[in-house]
DNA sequence: TTGTATT
């Protein structure tokens, strides 16, 4: 029915409202198809604007990856057709291509094939080098089969100590890209501890992580100044802009810049308690429960149910007191934000998965000049204070997994969305300033 | 510098 060497190809940048039907004309046109398969989210159905198709013959695929690839765009996309093979096609080689490590950083890329010559047919040896051409100390050898990897690595790793290297040689199969992905993701978390606020000023990403504080103090102090937020989370958020202020050293640091993009910045040097206390907060959550006057936050750990400190006074005179009290309200406002207040243990707010990906219209912001470290969920962290955030985005370089710097954010709302580009666009973090506007509407003349 | 998505 296919060529043994059938090539599955990936097909990207397809509108969502294409399936396979719609599809197949175009396709076939290089020769007959034996699958083609619109990705589809595996609980919502949803279109994922991609498909794998494969064609009996590998002459068909290789004409249409040709023929098609970056060659036309369909109508409704910004970005040309992909027609390449897919992923599980190029790392087939997977299972026989070898990571070796404690190699002598003297060793060439002959040197370690003749070692590892003896096991199989070798058809790539690469050395991992530096930018200054140093050798790394490990390599990567791809033989023909699993069989001839798999003997390799039985035979050699741990069978001897490269002189010069820390430790006996290590031989094992090559992460796959999502397995290094997934590693490295776990080592942030790991840095990051996550939802752990007191690690954050002493984590590898401290410094971004105070960002992320300043913003949120500064936009629940502007938000509370119009009244929409309830007097503790002004006051929460007071707190939390003193403690941003200070540096891991416990000095104050220079004064933050937040800017609202054309509106009165907002200017706190006092807890910022609105004179009409609304009951709505931002999310529509209904704040904190009921407190007598004023009282700091640190009261909400008690209605959790938690104190797992003495209460604090936010009056101490030790900066460092009062930033461990603003530590101790930022953990408490979180819940409240999740509407999880009356649980008599917090939760971790409920993951959904993020499916959806688009708002309505003008509820959508493109957002540009994230910092390099932003990801989704710190990009979704900023922009929860204005509404409910559906979706967020940040662009990722697919062969370097860095961030672009740029992305989206889907409110519920426009109301939301208008909210969130008054407080955030200019707003400034390190050198740059954000740029918040509407996501550009797909093209409007759409043909038909 | 405008939704990149890999069964």
């Amino acid at each position: 029915m296919k060529d043994h060497d059938a090539i599955k190809l990936f097909i990207g940048q397809i509108p969502r409202n294409l399936d396979e039907k719609d599809l197949k004309p175009l396709f076939e046109e290089f020769g007959k198809i034996y699958e083609l398969t619109v990705l589809k989210d595996r609980f919502t159905g949803m279109h994922k604007g991609c498909a794998f198709l494969t064609y009996c013959e590998r002459e068909s695929a290789l004409k249409a990856q040709s023929a098609l690839h970056e060659q036309k765009t369909l109508p409704g996309m910004n970005r040309p057709i992909q027609v390449k093979p897919a992923d599980s096609e190029s790392r087939g080689g997977k299972d026989r291509k070898l990571f070796v490590g404690m190699l002598n950083k003297q060793q060439s890329e002959d040197d370690v094939r003749r070692l590892f010559e003896a096991f199989g047919n070798i058809e790539e040896c690469t050395i991992l080098r530096g930018p200054d051409g140093n050798s790394k100390g490990c390599a990567f050898v791809k033989y023909s089969s699993h069989a001839e990897a798999q003997a390799a690595i039985n035979a050699l790793h741990g069978s001897q100590t490269m002189p010069g290297a820390s430790s006996s040689l290590v031989v094992k199969f090559a992460d796959t890209d999502k397995e290094r992905t997934m590693r490295r993701m776990q080592q942030m978390a790991g840095q990051m501890g996550m939802f752990n606020p007191m690690a954050i000023p002493f984590g590898a990403y401290g410094a971004y992580a105070q960002a992320l504080m300043q913003q949120q103090a500064a936009l629940m102090a502007s938000v509370a100044q119009g009244g929409y937020l309830n007097p503790m989370a002004a006051f929460a958020a007071a707190q939390m802009q003193q403690m941003a202020a200070l540096n891991m050293n416990g000095l104050a640091a220079a004064p933050m810049t937040p800017t609202s993009g054309g509106s009165t910045p907002p200017g706190i040097t006092a807890p910022a308690v609105p004179s009409i206390p609304s009951p709505i907060g931002v999310n529509g959550f209904t704040g904190l429960p009921p407190q007598a006057n004023g009282q700091p936050a640190a009261e909400a750990v008690f209605a959790n149910g938690i104190h797992p400190y003495p209460a604090q006074s936010p009056t101490a005179a030790d900066p460092l007191q009062q930033a461990y009290a603003g530590v101790q309200q930022y953990a408490a406002a979180y819940p409240a934000a999740y509407g999880q207040i009356s649980q008599a243990f917090p939760q971790p707010p409920p993951m959904i998965p993020q499916q959806q990906r688009e708002g309505p219209e003008g509820c959508n912001l493109f957002i540009y000049h994230l910092p390099q470290e932003f990801g989704d969920a710190e990009l979704m962290q900023m922009f929860l204070p204005f509404g409910n955030v559906i979706s967020s985005k940040v662009f990722v370089d697919r062969a370097t997994n860095q961030s672009k710097c740029f992305g989206f954010v889907s409110f519920d709302n426009p109301a939301s969305a208008q909210t969130a580009i008054q407080a955030m666009n200019g707003f400034q973090i390190g050198m740059k300033r954000l740029k918040v506007q509407l996501k550009r509407p797909k093209d409007a003349n759409r043909p038909y």
